[in-house]
DNA sequence: ATAATATATAGAAAGATATCAATTTGAGGT
DNA sequence: ACCTCAAATTGATATCTTTCTATATATTAT
């Protein structure tokens, strides 16, 4: 049981769908209501508060309520942790069995 | 069609999921053959080679066929195009909506 | 309290992915 | 040519994801 290698990989499906990319890329402009989302996209309300869910789990969004508002933006200590592994895969320092 | 969500989403299939993260692993130590990796992952070997196509495809490991052996490795040009994609991210230059 | 609006959750259906056993392909060696 | 071994492909099945419709929850305004 790798709970590490799982971790890793919860980070990533952040990255791994490509409306969840189209997500990202329209939050790269800064902090968006999900209704503002919700526009831009071609899905359903549903099927985006489901994608919303897999980018926060992932680290890589953070979501902020205000009133009846979910406001979501991309967390730079998010990204961070997925800079740091993908170094770590650059610097080849032997395998780290961690768990 | 947003060709280039696609693509982004195609490199980051490689690591989504937790037996490709191990493959990763095993690999940051250097190139190795498909059948040592074999030895150490819990899978059979069909598994595997759908696993490394993933990878290859994603552009994240490459493959070297050695006579009957294929060797694999981790390309250091493939991460570099997901680290500059988790830059993008970072840097917030509002959505490029290229395509 | 009621109504209106934004988001989340439940449940179902369709599609994609992971996995295995069996078979095929390909590369050497005898 | 035949055998052996490594890896890829095929085909089946189980599981996970994506997506929708319908419903629930939560927040604000009347």
């Amino acid at each position: 049981m790798d709970t590490n290698a799982r971790k890793t990989a919860v980070i990533f499906k952040a990255f791994c769908d490509e409306n969840r990319i189209k997500i990202l890329r329209l939050l790269k402009g800064g902090e968006k209501c999900a209704c503002m989302l919700l526009e831009e996209m071609n899905i359903t309300q549903p099927t985006l508060s489901h994608h919303m869910k897999i980018l926060c789990d992932s680290g890589i969004v953070i979501g902020r309520k205000e009133g009846k508002w979910m406001h979501y933006s991309i967390s730079a200590d998010g990204i961070e942790k997925a800079q740091d592994y993908l170094i770590s895969l650059k610097n080849g320092k032997e395998e780290n069995n961690n768990e």
